[in-house]
DNA sequence: GTATTATATGAACAGATAAACATATGAAAG
DNA sequence: CTTTCATATGTTTATCTGTTCATATAATAC
């Protein structure tokens, strides 16, 4: 510890002053990475990412969602307007019936970098 | 509602038969879904994502991880343990300084991808 | 040995969150 | 207009999770 010296805060680190000046150079502002975290925390429920997964194949109304999952129509309904407010899925009316499909390519992307990880 | 019979289970669904077929093969086992739910739960915290962040640069010691993002030395430890459980860091020891830095490049690729799909 | 430094760990508390229940909207059918 | 069906929403509750505080380990210096 104390090998080096941030003349900027005054604060003693160990790591050298140039690394210390990149890490804050690349750091984007909080609220991205606050924004980052709230993406990444809708793909941490295993809930969602069944609706996710079932979505993988065709779009589907609420109803069919909850009876493949096994889940409740409150449940997935809940969960698909957390899905909608985070623009993952998006949505159709066909008279009283919605039907539910992943918004973008950004989704099965992200969903696959993630299986890679544990696949391993 | 109603317009398809799904004869295995004897429910009703909205969706073709042979399209609740292919959900239901495609979908993964349980256990799967929930680990991946888990591998994003980890994601989805801003201080485990600055911390991953800070990682991007180089290697850091426990210590310079917490003044550069303003935490407590325990709050960085804490995380930093579920980030190598998760098998997102690693560590090397020298002396009693432990430093940590990212297992791979997954990390850097799910992350990138989260930042596409905010940056639209 | 003791003191100090770097990090880890355990417990407790506060805030977040997913599910369940009840209820509301809104569209079609009668 | 009333009923029924599909979905949405508000509220409560139980559970989970991140932080803090106190303490433990582990290595180096004295």
């Amino acid at each position: 510890m104390t090998e080096d010296k941030n003349v900027e805060s005054g604060e003693y680190l160990c790591a050298h002053e140039d690394t210390v000046k990149k890490v804050k150079e690349e750091m984007p502002e909080d609220e991205f990475l606050y924004d980052l975290a709230e993406l990444f925390k809708v793909f941490g429920d295993s809930t969602r990412i069944k609706i996710l997964y079932v979505l993988f194949e065709s779009e589907l109304c609420v109803y069919d969602i909850a009876q493949l999952l096994g889940l409740t129509q409150t449940a997935v309904s809940h969960q698909l307007r957390v899905l909608k407010n985070n623009k993952l899925v998006r949505f159709r009316k066909e008279g009283k019936i919605v039907f539910y499909s992943l918004a973008d390519d950004h989704v099965t992307r992200i969903i696959n970098q993630g299986m890679e990880h544990i696949c391993e």
